[in-house]
DNA sequence: GGCGTAGTGTTAGTCACTAACAGAAGGAAC
DNA sequence: GTTCCTTCTGTTAGTGACTAACACTACGCC
């Protein structure tokens, strides 16, 4: 087995810093939820891991980062590059998006949900979202780019940027809906709503009285 | 002229508010531009304009908010309000918020650059605005609502985002483009692409070789 | 002119985050 | 297994945004 995957690499150092990572998302995530995003402090999650608040810095380069960092981005980028070129750009996002979110929601479902209410609920969390949010689409509108170089660019951010507020819409929705609610239905809804966006739905339409 | 407008309310004192206020905003503004934005502390703008930053913060809640406290989003959404019932959801956003930001480019338009270009280079400020997105966003759903009460909440949602969500990125192409282009022209082109989601701009197709 | 009520400054404190240095522990070479 | 290097970690001290408490000043009404 050369060169093997990412465990094999084993040297216990590097199995240490995983642990250590794990358990200080762990904790902070726990204490998050008992106590509130801005009602547990830096200290607090270091001792609760048995590390120094320094140590916390050198693992996460912000209080933020230990609930907003999921690495979804690069897969759901790879599955937009990896759309047939025939297919227009707004189809192209929405598969992915919805594979992609199909992936984690299958997996993942119960942390998702923790973890996106908990940034919805909680205002810095929201706003550092937000912020990565334009990183994400840059590199959405560059996997697509990739695919089709000779779309127009413009119209490829308008696009992606649409698309990933439709996604966050569903999202929210979701969460406000408990969760109850099957997340890649409400992503194909929003999706529709980009799709047919002058008129109602497709076949519905509604008599304003 | 019983209870009249803004301005004729006068008491010494507020007067004197309104000044200190704007006097705080304009040399932050100022040393921002000169020094950058984390550059300059609360307590160099309190002393530049003569206050102490305890006085700062009772007329601006964070250091975020001299930037992009802009009063705009209340009169789009009365924009919103207006448009006739007919008119689908995304006409209305597009033709309110052409109006609006049509108005903000005529009269203030370098102000309107400037501050665009301070908050989308600076990762705080980008920030803030996201955040305050949401709030713009439940704002112009509330719009639309109002003014058709029967539509699909979630379809107004949704529209909602991803019109915002193109009008930032004409702002953010404006501004990359150094305030060149003809930013109406550029949200004009951005709701464009919302508007004919599948397939290509309406009248030239791009053959991919 | 006297008095209540804003508006303001001072001080001291919390918390996220950083820089600098010192010590401990992993890993490779012999 | 000892030596030496590298990496990780803790300690300390500091900056800067933001808050609470209290005392002070000056507006504005009577």
């Amino acid at each position: 087995m050369p060169d093997g995957g990412a465990p094999a690499r084993g040297g216990l150092r590097e199995r240490k810093k995983a642990q250590t990572r794990r358990s200080i998302q762990a904790h902070a995530l726990r204490l998050f939820l008992d106590h509130g995003y801005d009602g547990t402090t830096v200290e607090e999650i270091a001792a609760a891991a048995g590390v120094s608040h320094m140590t916390f810095f050198r693992y996460f380069p912000t209080k933020e980062a230990v609930v907003v960092s999921d690495g979804y981005d690069p897969m759901i980028a790879g599955l937009i590059a990896e759309r047939p070129p025939e297919e227009d750009a707004l189809t192209a996002l929405h598969r992915a998006l919805d594979e992609g979110l199909a992936r984690v929601y299958e997996a993942d479902r119960d942390a998702l949900f923790v973890r996106t209410r908990l940034v919805l609920t909680t205002p810095a969390l929201r706003a550092r979202q937000w912020r990565d949010q334009h990183a994400t689409e840059k590199l959405f509108a560059g996997a697509l780019t990739e695919r089709r170089p000779a779309e127009d660019p413009f119209r490829i951010r308008v696009l992606a940027a649409a698309s990933l507020a439709a996604v966050t819409t569903a999202l929210t929705v979701w969460v406000e809906g408990e969760g109850a609610g099957h997340l890649p239905a409400l992503v194909d809804e929003a999706f529709g709503a980009l799709r047919s966006p002058c008129g109602s739905a497709p076949r519905q339409r509604e008599e304003p009285n």
